[in-house]
RNA sequence: AGGCACGUAGCUCAGUGGGAGAGCACUACCUUGACACGGUAGGGGUCGGCGGUUCAAUCCCGCCCGUGCCUACCA
């Protein structure tokens, strides 16, 4: 048998297996398999990204659900994919033709353009991909999908003329959001509002045919140059005798009717007047309509004022026309006062220009009709939210929704699928390229020159990666997914949308359980960004970083000088490999569901020495697994194992049964974090810390077969007595187990155990195709728990009382037994406790044998067990600690006392905790007792 | 403005209507044939504040303070 390396090193190990099980076709599902499916389809991240701990949390997580259900004989499929992100990609390629050729997309035209971005995706767009395998990922990369492949531009023109045959796509000249750098209009949701310090203008507007005037309050005194209208509320005193009277426009030769608004004006708010821009402002817009106003775009599609502004402002920038306007205004004494204001800023998602609202004509998508179904699959249950509260978030915005602006004003992306005629200018929608014009026949047609927003051909994700709208195999397997697992942050981009239109097209929900992740942010609660050098990428992690070069890398991406700084300042060190493994488990550990996951590199280190710990263990099972025979052993336990059995195996095969049942429980409540810490546990705290110590000397049994070969050197191998079989054999049973449930987690070190225990013939080739472990009820057993945790608190008074009285290691101990069933158990026991105190000697004497010479030392835990020692110790250290326990134990007598003469708790209290807290006093006299017994002895 | 989270050990985080936990950090001791990426023992918390419900509150309710996020048309 080899022996393993000494330190558990990931590199080694993870990508060789990695391959190994992409060559096996693990990862890959049958759609005509005669399993139950199990399907989670990925939120395809952009094919611009690079990964990110975004991108590593949603992927741990993900595997470890298809992983785990993998093991479950599932049909357990995960379709990975890449999103064409139309901004994004176009503005990364748009720069580099800047900075390499001098170009814009318009020098080289639509197709040609068109060919270097899909040159730049072919070269780059696997990155991600490749990032993910790292992690270990187990997609079924045979399916992986690309939005802008055939087969999904197939499924976006369908859904379009559809949606648009129903009259739920329809092309309307709309106040919408405009990004004047990506020269796009933008969805409601690609604006990120931005809470900043402005100012509130106060401008008099002359009222026309009097000397009055009437002062408004603004926050955009530009706007003012494309103002229709003045608007008062209609009940106020002050203003509404000029109702139906007009003012006249400042700066310009023009006047604009006085209306009167009830919905638009908040008398307490400003001078109670408001200036009314149609073309700018989306509540003005409304009140345009409301009173048919003029409604006049004064910005051009670049942000620059248009001849609609007068001359003396064209050409201007925004920026540049606010000012001239105010100095103009003040100029003509126009301008009452300036007061600082609080506003929200709508900026672009993805260049954070100000976002302009601008009239302009585009398509839309009714949501209303879509909206309504898919409230009703959530309130039906036919869908649920994982944590729950995300429900009232996902209701409050599918309740408030609004139609959805679908064109884009870009090229990369799904060109929307309308032609528009040359002889009567009317748009024909339709899935092929039309011979002729719907409406009049004619044939000179021309293709919308716009693209679809991504999130669109993102909202057809769950089917269309199945072959939709063909009726495919894959379809009628994989549809409903199971769960869709992502952050909350693109709960309405992605799965509000993907439930419409997942029930619209499919009549069935996309999804049965939606799982929201939290963001992962920096230790200290900031959200990880190049701008403040506090980014962790997953693959310095996995791999390990110096500090130069993670410096070198910030550089590279142009971080600013403070960021570089901070990095130096947060990874003196750099950062140390930990392996993917780690990684995986850390993130897994710290999500708890509801909060923002802090990454502390301090976590993943104390998960990659867990990694070390599980490894070690591994090799000394494999050390003194020698001469193990899985078959035999499963025999002997078929038959009458149980007998075999010592109290450390039937204790450890208990504890690990109720591991097993924990964490397949919080598995399927998606508590990741409860899950991974059972394992922990089972491994550090009960296997390693107890097991294997206890097992010791059983690993040792010489008897037997083992007498039989007492050659030179054999007592070094161990013998072969039934003792040692056993151990061997729960050890590896132990080891085994615990290796498939933390599988999902740790796949890499796992199988690379899992590969060296010794398994009975016909054991599967890999881990991942083994069996998810479930809890054996025959094999708990509360007895022998309770004995071991006897054995436990000896063990640890043991410990404690050495350390704390600074005895040697031979200092005889005595412990009272309360009884004779106590004391018969304990004397059998005896030899375990014996195990993990180096050999201590070790009497067990029934209570009533007192007096005792020496000291009393009782055991830390509740069972009252006193022990009796007797050898040099510091009398006065002694008296001093006997005193402090005491003292501790006489602030729980009182407390427990006064709830016991409570007659309401008495009266009240459920039996079961008057009995337990009864218990606990009679258990507080009696150590206390002794204590002072002990005491008095001094 | 409204909504939703969160505030527990020095740090990062679990947790529960009835005896406060983990990892890291800290202290002391230990190179014991799996592991110093280790072992053993230990120190450290008015569970944000104030009220309420309850026999009993860190947990449930209300208010307040602080932090973060989301939604929103107050110019």
């Amino acid at each position: 048998m080899t022996e393993l390396p000494k330190a558990y090193d990931p590199t080694q190990v993870e990508q060789r297996w990695y391959r190994a099980w992409i060559e096996q076709g693990y990862f890959h599902a049958d759609a005509a398999a005669p399993k139950a499916p199990y399907t989670i389809v990925i939120p395809p991240p952009n094919v611009t990204g690079s990964l990110h701990m975004g991108h590593a949390l949603f992927a741990t997580l993900q595997d470890i659900l298809v992983r785990w259900r993998r093991m479950q004989a599932y049909n357990a499929m995960w379709l990975p994919g890449t999103d064409h992100a139309g901004i994004a990609t176009q503005m990364v390629v748009e720069r580099t033709l800047q900075r390499e050729e001098g170009k814009s997309r318009h020098d080289l035209g639509r197709e040609e353009f068109l060919k270097r971005v899909w040159q730049w995706k072919e070269k780059n767009g696997g990155r991600i991909v490749e990032q993910l395998k790292v992690l270990g990922a187990s997609c079924d990369w045979e399916r992986a999908r690309f939005t802008l492949d055939e087969g999904l531009s197939v499924a976006v023109r369908e859904a379009f003329v559809r949606l648009h045959e129903e009259g739920l796509i329809y092309r309307a000249r709309r106040l919408i959001n405009w990004c004047s750098r990506c020269r796009t209009a933008l969805s409601d949701l690609e604006v990120e509002h931005e809470d900043v310090t402005g100012s509130l203008w106060h401008i008099a507007y002359p009222v026309e045919g009097s000397d009055a005037m009437l002062t408004v309050a603004t926050t955009r005194p530009e706007t003012l140059l494309g103002d229709t209208a003045v608007a008062v509320h209609p009940e106020d005193d002050r203003f509404k005798h000029l109702i139906g009277g007009r003012a006249r426009l400042p700066l310009t030769d023009r006047t604009v009717p006085i209306v009167g608004d009830a919905v638009l004006v908040d008398r307490e708010f400003g001078t109670g007047a408001v200036k009314v821009t149609p073309g700018h402002d989306f509540n003005d817009f409304e009140v345009g309509v409301r009173h048919r106003l003029d409604m006049i775009s004064v910005f051009d599609l670049t942000g620059r004022l248009n001849d609609n502004a007068p001359a003396a402002y064209r050409g201007l920038t925004v920026e540049e026309a606010r000012a001239k306007v105010v100095a103009d205004l003040e100029a003509k004494g126009l301008l009452v006062k300036v007061e600082p204001h609080q506003l929200a800023l709508g900026r672009c998602q993805r260049c954070e220009t100000v976002v302009e609202p601008t009239l302009s004509l585009q398509w839309f998508v009714k949501m209303q009709p879509l909206a309504e179904p898919a409230i009703e699959a959530v309130e039906s249950g036919k869908t649920r939210f994982v944590p729950e509260m995300w429900t009232k978030t996902y209701m409050h915005w599918m309740r408030n929704i609004k139609d959805w602006c679908i064109s884009r004003q870009l090229w990369w992306g799904h060109r929307i699928p309308a032609w528009y005629c040359g002889t009567c200018g009317e748009p024909t929608v339709a899935r092929e390229t039309p011979a002729a014009c719907a409406h009049c026949g004619g044939t000179q047609l021309t293709q919308d020159e716009d693209v679809l927003d991504t999130w669109f051909s993102s909202s057809l994700w769950p089917f269309s990666t199945l072959g939709w709208p063909k009726e495919t195999r894959e379809l009628r397997t994989f549809y409903p997914t199971s769960v869709m697992e992502t952050g909350y942050d693109i709960l309405f981009f992605w799965v509000a949308r993907m439930m419409m239109m997942g029930l619209h097209f499919m009549k069935k929900v996309p999804f049965r359980t939606v799982f929201l992740h939290a963001m992962v942010v920096d230790e200290k609660g900031e959200k990880m960004s190049k701008v403040k050098g506090n980014v962790i990428d997953p693959l310095d992690v996995v791999y390990g970083s110096t500090l130069d070069a993670l410096v070198k890398k910030a550089e590279e991406g142009a971080a600013p000088k403070q960021a570089i700084a901070n990095i130096k300042k947060q990874f003196p060190e750099g950062i140390p490999a930990s392996g993917a493994d780690a990684l995986r488990f850390t993130l897994a550990a710290l999500a708890a569901q509801g909060r923002n996951i802090r990454l502390a590199l301090g976590r993943v280190e104390g998960y990659r020495h867990f990694a070390n710990k599980l490894w070690n263990a591994a090799r000394f099972a494999l050390m003194n697994l020698e001469g193990f025979d899985a078959d035999r052993f499963a025999d002997e336990q078929a038959a009458d194992g149980r007998e075999l059995l010592s109290l450390a195996d039937r204790w450890i095969l208990s504890r690990l049964q109720r591991t097993a049942k924990e964490v397949d429980e919080a598995l399927e409540a998606f508590k990741f974090n409860d899950a991974a810490q059972a394992i922990y546990r089972f491994v550090w705290s009960e296997l390693c810390d107890w097991y294997i110590e206890l097992a010791k000397p059983a690993l040792q049994d010489k008897s037997e077969e083992g007498e039989a070969q007492s050659a030179p050197g054999a007592a070094r191998l161990g013998g072969l007595g039934p003792q040692r079989r056993t151990a061997q054999g729960v050890l590896a049973t132990s080891l085994e187990t615990a290796c498939r449930l933390l599988h999902p987690f740790m796949p890499f070190i796992t199988e690379e155990i899992w590969q060296q225990i010794p398994k009975p013939l016909g054991a599967p080739q890999s881990i991942m195709i083994t069996m998810f472990p479930t809890a054996d009820p025959g094999l708990i057993d509360e007895a022998a728990e309770a004995r071991l945790d006897e054995v436990q608190d000896i063990v640890t008074a043991m410990r404690n009382a050495r350390m704390e009285y600074e005895l040697g290691n031979d200092v005889p101990f005595r412990v009272l037994a309360a009884n004779e069933e106590q004391r018969r158990l304990l004397d059998e026991d005896k030899a375990l406790v014996q195990a993990m105190t180096r050999g201590s000697a070790l009497q067990v004497v029934p209570a009533s044998s007192e007096p005792q010479e020496g000291v009393v030392h009782v055991t830390p835990r509740r069972n009252s067990l006193a022990l009796v020692f007797s050898g040099q110790a510091d009398r006065e250290a002694l008296v001093a600690a006997i005193d402090k326990k005491l003292a501790k134990l006489d602030k729980e007598r009182a407390q427990v006392g006064g709830k016991l003469a409570n007659e309401a708790f008495m009266a009240k209290a459920p039996e079961e905790v008057v009995a337990e807290n009864r218990r606990r006093l009679a258990e507080c006299e009696e150590r206390m007792e002794k204590l002072r017994a002990s005491r008095a002895t001094m």
